[in-house]
DNA sequence: ATATATTATTGTATATTTACAACATATATT
DNA sequence: AATATATGTTGTAAATATACAATAATATAT
């Protein structure tokens, strides 16, 4: 199987929360070179890894990866608002 | 990194589409004989290949992947109604 | 009964992910 | 300026996912 490319929003979300790779990484279990490499986009985690680390943050795994580049989180937030009427 | 082992409904979900694996591998692009390996949990897919299965099915990673044992989709189903309200 | 399609299983080879070490660069703090 | 912390980068080794072939088992249809 030719894997595609994924996008992740994991750098953002990271510095959103004040944590360091290293703090990450020991959340998650992976060395953090690890996480160096994911928010780098050079390689793709595992199923299992993109479920811890959605855990980390609390989100589903479709806010943390995507097979689309991401938007900017505040984009989003702003079409959100909008489709429920808020 | 010590993997969890994963839990899916690729059968469940391939079957009421009534699609041989064959097919579903054709779909996805892996071989016929991988899918056999994830239907049976037997190994993890890479987030890639949970990203196809899951938009050949039309659904979000979280309803065809879990780090949980899967419930039958027929009690899911109660409960999101009850939650709705409907 | 036999032909066909589907699934299970096992083994080997390749690709990708992860760990880990080493070192460079940058940034901030004292 | 020196120290500490965070990050980027490269290389190698280990673990896991995937491809693929071969064969067995099961079911389904004719």
């Amino acid at each position: 199987m030719k894997t595609r490319k994924l996008f992740n929003r994991i750098s953002v979300l990271r510095q959103e929360r004040n944590i360091s790779r290293k703090e990450l990484a020991k959340k998650i279990g992976v060395n953090f070179q690890t996480v160096g490499y994911l928010e780098r986009e050079e390689y793709n985690p595992s199923l299992d890894l993109a479920f811890r680390i959605s855990e980390c943050f609390g989100l589903p795994i479709d806010l943390v990866f995507s097979t689309e580049p991401m938007r900017p989180l505040s984009e989003e937030l702003l079409d959100r608002k909008s489709q429920n009427g808020k």
